[in-house]
RNA sequence: GCUGGCGUAGCUCAAUCGGUAGAGCAGCUGAUUUGUAAUCAGCCGGUUGAGGGUUCGACUCCCUCCGCUAGCUCCA
């Protein structure tokens, strides 16, 4: 007799080794029906494994994260199956479930077009149809290798070597198609249905761009025709959103070929938005306790071997330029100058924390194939600070960071934040005590603050431990743009130290962070969650003053003078045009607030407000106009939502 | 950097088989004085990314280069 727990606690028995399909028809017939893979004891298995002896069984559908990925990677399998019976000479290699869908790389003699996808696709969806069932064959390892080169998988073949000798290897047989793979499958294509192929590119053999290239098709797949719909909806969404094009119809910055790749030109638009969220950042940390610093672009070579970048950072530095037969290099960092600040005066252990910060740019060298808009450019301003300290004070400081990053973030309009920690890698400098203290630190910080987090292990940098926080933004992607990373390294090479209380010299810890990360990629990341729609606090014009006819010019120039007094951002719109005009115009330009001014209000000293939603805010003294926008900019509400 | 895709007016796009490069918007000029998302007319605007080749003739076909763009870590 063979017991099987359930998920919800209950147990169903069997008088044989039952397979998964057996026990989710046990269970239901719509689950027998819906079932894509099982798992079994925490492992992840084919439908058609047998569960030998008692167990806990899970049935897992479409509806589970684990029953889409291996969808997506069944899919991936179809699609070489696909690819093969079009285009036999093409050699399969790898082809894994990524998010939102899959890929796999072959290897054939020329890239794959457009129109081959469109084939591919139409021959999955045949397949498809054909239901084949996916059946899962083992065999010893060097059976396998001979097998995939017979074949003439020479990339198969070469993966499988790589797998220790004694290994067992499983196959997966679809109809003609058999691939390698560690599997589980679902049961058979039937079972596969809602994807679409996207675009071809290339990709390097294991990633390195020293090895031959391949033609990777990306896809992606979905448990039914309604969740595909609403990824590709998502996608347009995205595209709806892009900083790039918003950037331009708002004229907000551009790019220049003639400039460079990555360089970033700012225009009063966007330099305008930039301002306000420099201000609110130098505002918050000075109430914070930092300090603000400005040093140089450039400075001596010398500094950068000092610091290690030479050796550890060479291939994101632009080459060093010669200066009265010196060496200079433009700067990829700021860290070093705020220690040179630091070392030019001896330091007490009664000054510390030291909070220093700087809105650096910094230049780093990309390469061009990477540079994307905003987001990856060449030239860039870090929201930069360093921290010195003693090692019993990184704890509160630690806080004190998280604390000032969901307040600034937070008032953004980022409420959800999903925290990494990365600890200790293989190489690394420092003590393992050191490192152990810090990390508890840190872990402790994280915990005081009621935040979860992630734990990346050995995923920290060689000098020290991190924490990354990732925002969500209006549509559910993630970016990380707040590090915290602690250094052990550089007060070492700097040989930097404070006084202590007994009066012998002690190493302060560092600690790098930044919020924004890079204020032209935040900036970037700010356009597409607003939609260029940007809150009252944020708009390079917060409202505009639209008159009727210039006969109501100068009660219009008057209002709008009212409310620059009082510092917001305000024109006046007298051309000869029609009112209608003007709304549209200023409207797309997503002004937060239209004051309309015709005769009646002119007479009686008002404006007639008007939402950038569409909506009337009725018609209100100019008085009460100053006061509602005032108040509400100075709130930084960052809901684009009016004042009810 | 590598592979694919794309480069036509400031912007968005058109131009049949290789046969005189066109439209809307923007800009400029003028008319219109207008009440909550498009008033009308005229004008200006191009070495079709650059260079070379094939051809009687090239936006169109070929070659080289430049730029933009998608991708180039993720359990075989």
């Amino acid at each position: 007799m063979i017991r099987i727990t359930l998920p919800d606690g209950s147990q169903k028995e069997f008088d044989h080794p039952a397979t998964v399909s057996e026990i989710a028809a046990a269970i239901g017939r719509r689950l027998a029906k819906e079932a894509l893979v099982g798992r079994v004891d925490g492992r992840l298995v084919d439908l058609s494994h047998v569960v030998p002896q008692d167990a806990r069984v899970e049935i897992l559908t479409g509806d589970a994260p684990e029953g889409v990925e291996i969808l997506r990677h069944s899919t991936s399998h179809l699609m070489a199956q696909a690819v093969k019976q079009l285009f036999p000479e093409a050699q399969v290699t790898i082809g894994p479930a990524v998010e939102n869908g899959f890929y796999y790389d072959f290897a054939y003699k020329r890239p794959f077009t457009l129109e081959d996808l469109t084939a591919i696709e139409g021959r999955m969806k045949e397949l498809v149809r054909q239901d084949l069932p996916v059946a899962r064959n083992e065999m010893p390892r060097d059976e396998a290798v001979a097998f995939f080169r017979s074949q003439g998988e020479e990339y198969k073949a070469r993966l499988i070597e790589e797998i220790p000798a004694d290994q067992t290897i499983s196959l997966y047989r679809q109809g003609d198609f058999i691939d390698l793979c560690r599997g589980p499958h679902v049961p058979s294509t039937g079972k596969l249905g809602a994807f679409k192929l996207q675009r071809v590119a290339g990709a390097y053999w294991r990633g390195d761009s020293r090895n031959e290239q391949l033609q990777r098709i990306y896809g992606t797949a979905w448990p039914n025709q309604k969740a595909l719909d609403a990824y590709l909806h998502f996608l347009e969404e995205a595209e709806k959103r892009d900083h790039r094009r918003l950037g331009k119809e708002l004229d907000l910055f551009s790019l220049q070929d003639e400039a460079g790749g990555g360089l970033v030109f700012w225009h009063p638009m966007g330099s305008r938005i930039r301002g306000v969220i420099e201000s609110f950042w130098k505002e918050r940390h000075t109430a914070a306790g930092y300090e603000m610093l400005h040093t140089p672009h450039m400075a001596n070579l010398e500094l950068w071997r000092t610091s290690g970048h030479t050796e550890f950072y060479a291939e994101s530095m632009f080459r060093p330029l010669t200066v009265d037969e010196q060496q200079y290099q433009i700067r990829p960092m700021n860290c070093p100058f705020h220690i040179l600040i630091y070392k030019d005066r001896l330091r007490s252990y009664r000054e510390l924390p030291i909070r220093w910060a700087e809105l650096g740019t910094v230049y780093r060298y990309e390469m061009s194939g990477v540079l994307h808009g905003l987001f990856r450019v060449r030239g860039f301003t870090q929201d930069d600070a360093h921290i010195f300290c003693r090692e019993d004070q990184i704890e509160q400081e630690i806080q004190a960071i998280l604390d000032l990053t969901m307040e600034i973030l937070s008032t953004y309009g980022f409420k959800h934040f999903d925290v990494y920690l990365s600890t200790r890698p293989d190489k690394a400098v420092g003590s393992d005590a050191i490192w152990e203290r810090a990390t508890t630190a840190l872990r402790n910080a994280i915990s005081a603050r009621g935040l979860a987090f992630v734990e990346d292990v050995g995923g920290g940098a060689f000098y020290g431990p991190k924490i990354d926080v990732k925002i969500t933004d209006a549509i559910g992607r993630k970016w990380q743009c707040s590090t915290i990373q602690l250094d052990f390294n550089l007060p070492e090479r700097f040989d930097i130290t404070y006084v202590g209380d007994d009066g012998e010299r002690r190493r302060p810890i560092m600690i790098h962070r930044a919020l924004m990360g890079s204020l032209e990629r935040f900036f970037g990341i700010l356009v597409e969650h607003f939609e260029g729609r940007f809150p009252l606090w944020l708009a390079p014009v917060q409202a505009a003053v639209l008159t009727i006819t210039d006969a109501q010019n100068d009660w219009a120039l008057a209002v709008r003078d009212q409310l620059r007094a009082v510092g917001l951002r305000v024109d006046a719109d007298t051309r000869n045009e029609k009112i209608g005009w003007k709304i549209r115009e200023h409207t797309l330009k997503k002004v937060p607030y239209l004051l309309i001014v015709g005769d009646k209000e002119k007479q009686n000293g008002t404006v007639s407000l008007r939402a950038r939603s569409g909506q009337d805010l009725g018609v209100i003294s100019a008085a009460e106009a100053v006061e509602r926008l005032l108040t509400e900019s100075r709130a930084r509400r960052a809901s684009d939502q009016p004042t009810p």
